[in-house]
DNA sequence: TAGCAACAATTAACATGTTAAGGAAATAGC
DNA sequence: GCTATTTCCTTAACATGTTAATTGTTGCTA
């Protein structure tokens, strides 16, 4: 007996796209109004999160592959939200830091990107949403616990 | 007292990409021998299940925007993989079908590909990986059961 | 039937995803 | 100290994501 392949609507990748594009159409909504694109306000809450950082763990954090990071660093420069200096260490790394005006684009947005997470775990149930952080955590392929 | 946003190793928009990057990665292994991309594969995917079919229907069930299906399926054409055939009854309308070498790239890949998608429910178990499908059909925006 | 709204599809423009190649700086090993 | 390797980052090239403008068709309606 030849066993098929799952019909594409109970496929694990396109259902994955098709949840990001439920989970982002609001954020999306919240940044056209703010002028930057989802990748862009990835950057800005990490770096917002954790501080100053050299940019390959800034892309790992973002979940962004380094030749993105490369162009969106320069694009967010561009607009001064960003400053990125050279370590004078290691000359290779460069270090990116949020300014006060990246800052605030964060800041400004907080209590509507709040209220976006709310209403998603409206939507699903509190315990489903942490359910489903921890099963996709597990196909992380990082963090793989 | 100030709510906070979620940390972003606890974003559900990262953790989808994440989660999406380990599930894609055997099969983006699996489709660079093959010699196309994985959106490619997506069409091929939802037209040897479906049949012939209009643009507007594939796009919807391939999860791809207009304007990346009308790139994608020009591609397609000139690898000889799909036929484009205009409605009779309406001009504006376009039927695509894949052809007998399209059906060969899935057929050929069948064994490869389910093979993944058991290595991916052994990863999560069973119930989980139902389980998953199911919270991520819940954020999905066109079913929205 | 002329005009106009609605629709299917394409094209354009810009940003990102993805892989590969390249450049500059640091490091290992001899 | 010199070379080979490794590491960090950039650039290039192509495919896709995303939004907006455009073209060609259909259908409605005044």
């Amino acid at each position: 007996m030849t066993k098929r392949l799952p019909t594409t609507d109970r496929s694990l990748p396109i259902a994955l796209i098709r949840a990001r594009e439920g989970v982002m159409a609001p954020i999306r909504d919240m940044l056209t109004e703010t002028g930057i694109t989802e990748q862009q306000w990835r950057v800005l809450r990490v770096l917002a999160e954790h501080g100053r950082m050299d940019a390959k763990t800034l892309a790992e954090r973002a979940s962004l592959l380094f030749p993105s990071l490369t162009r969106i660093a320069s694009t967010l420069r561009d607009k001064g939200f960003i400053t990125q200096t050279r370590d004078d260490k290691d000359r290779r790394r460069q270090f990116i830091e949020i300014t006060t005006a990246g800052q605030k684009i964060i800041d400004d947005r907080q209590a509507q990107s709040l209220e976006i997470v709310t209403d998603l775990k409206k939507t699903l149930g509190a315990d489903n949403y942490e359910t489903l952080l921890d099963l996709l955590s597990m196909l992380d392929p990082i963090k793989q616990d």
